[in-house]
DNA sequence: TATGAATGAGAGTTCATTCAT
DNA sequence: AATGAATGAACTCTCATTCAT
């Protein structure tokens, strides 16, 4: 009897409604923290009522544990694929940085998020970050890192230790935004500063 | 009327409780956030009523503040005198890494709850460290690298942004500490990658 | 998608409970004063958890002084209604201790906390009273004592002052209560107190 | 050993302490009324400590149980006085008038609180300075009404009944200060219109 | 007797979560 | 599925009173 189609369009009403209430919940938990943001508020600012929230996330942690999860997995996607248009390790180099700091100025709500988490005080956020960022950090390692030192364009260094270095300094750097959106330092002077450093 | 000898002594003691006060709230700040923090859980672990701890800090805000600007004070200090010990700029700044790490392996607690709130969310509690942190910043700027610069030492680089550059590498190092204390990058790894960036 | 008949309903129950509320607090403020009312108690003696009363009035200060507007603006109309009732200056002087007094024993809880409020200290709680009462002070100028003096009823007095005696008269002696809720003096002799003095 | 005057200072110390608690809690009362009153700050204005106040009265209650009982036998005293000075009836009313109006304006903060406290909600305070008032309802039933309407200088009214609305009636008057210390109402169109109702 | 720090019960207010509709 | 009022535990802060000095 019912039809297969709003059976769909239920599915992607429902989808759109999650988007909403995560981007509200960004826009909350990068202004207040998440033990000050409010989903009552949170609701209401994505225009449903405050028990709706519930309905789509079983608690205020899963919340966030959700909005993390998938801002992370947008920030891979979006910086390895900008990464692996490119071939030699140097440019793939600039490249991370340049679309990372792109990433974070056109989701600026949700990388706060990300960065406040990881400097935060909360182990266990923490922790799910790191997981959800192994991937990350094993394209600095064996996609730039690695070709690149095997070709002699950087100086041997331990990869490991070098992607978390690289990684501190990009969510370090990037995450110094003015009111107005703009960074303290551009994508470009702190890739230079990196290579820099990695120069033979 | 009121015996005078005591005063000193009364003094003194006061000082005593504001401090284990101080520290027990770095304790709970470091682990839960200010948000999530306990002003009651401070007060008792510190061996105090809970109304005890608003007799030393008219609020929590008051508390926090208190202990970042005590903190930011003896970290400057901490490291200033380590830095100002040396001449050569490339050992100057060898310093700055290694005094520092030692300072935050010997303050974890406080150390932890100032990089929290610098990539916290609350924009008073930054804007407060920040100009805590001016005389830092004014250290790596006319002390370090202006005059490494002007002697051949480092290469050309801009000064405020490289100070900038370097205090997001150093705390962002810094701040990463296994349970156990250890850091995840040591001093010197950071402080040679460092060197590399900036030779000529 | 919100079933729109049930909006009505959901209106009228909060005017009921909000009603309620106010109805407890007037009772809880009568009997403890402003500062030592618990709004807990007031709350549960309403029927509800402690939280809900803060679904209806921001605070405690909103609370009592929501109460001090309904409770003055059914005053007054309750005693306009009765004076205008009369056309003889002196029949609305009558009419306006009696029915005053009578407002006031039937609604002993919330004219306490008005009288109480307005002989108390809180110079806010005060003025925001006083505004409510421009209309009654009108009534009593414009309405009763200058037609009485006009009509020759009533010696030549001047309203304002005599306004203010009044109001005080009324309030002073409609608010000594026995605690069986009977006046200590009554309308008729007040009234004919007043009279005597007003008379050529 | 211990000489007998030294004994006597001590004392004198201890009177002279007493009324200056007593005048920093008048005030404070005045203010804050009695819930919100803080005896801390009511021993500091006073130039004590927090402590010191509890060695002169046992607890807030007693502090302005004390208080009210003091300033209602000055207030006693100083109209019977003015009141006794006179001979006539209706001079002895204008008397009761002019002398309380300038004891308020003399004793602003007392005052203030004795008639919050006469309007307040706590019954237990009420009623106990009630039985302070007796000889002030007194003075007022036999030595001016009864004598006045003997010699036929009032009309016949019931003393009770009307001293109790003359206290109301002054008590309301003389506590309508402005912030300057200025009566609302003068004594003399106070005592004007009673005069006026008390004619035969 | 004066001091003033310590106490801890108590109060107003917040808010994640529930649930009847 | 959406609503939004109700809930009540939890939290910060206050303050009368105590008491060691």
């Amino acid at each position: 009897m019912s039809p297969r189609y709003k059976e769909e369009d239920r599915q992607e009403l429902r989808e759109q409604n999650r988007k909403a209430l995560l981007e509200a919940a960004a826009v909350e938990f990068a202004r207040e923290s998440y033990q000050g943001a409010n989903t009552n508020r949170i609701a209401r600012s994505a225009g449903f009522a405050s028990g709706t929230l519930f309905n789509y996330f079983p608690t205020k942690r899963a919340l966030i544990l959700a909005l993390l999860e998938e801002t992370a997995q947008a920030h891979f996607d979006f910086i390895a694929s900008a990464v692996r248009d490119e071939d030699a390790p140097e440019r793939r180099l600039e490249k991370f940085f340049q679309s990372g700091f792109e990433f974070i100025s056109q989701n600026l709500a949700p990388a706060r998020v990300m960065v406040n988490t990881i400097y935060g005080a909360d182990e266990d956020f923490k922790s799910h970050l790191y997981q959800v960022y192994v991937p990350m950090f094993q394209l600095l390692m064996s996609e730039i890192l690695s070709p690149g030192i095997e070709a002699g364009t950087f100086r041997p260094v331990e990869p490991t230790t070098m992607s978390n270095l690289l990684m501190i300094i990009y969510l370090g750097t990037a995450s110094q935004v003015t009111d107005d959106g703009k960074f303290l330092l551009g994508a470009e002077q702190v890739a230079d500063f990196v290579s820099h450093a990695l120069r033979r």
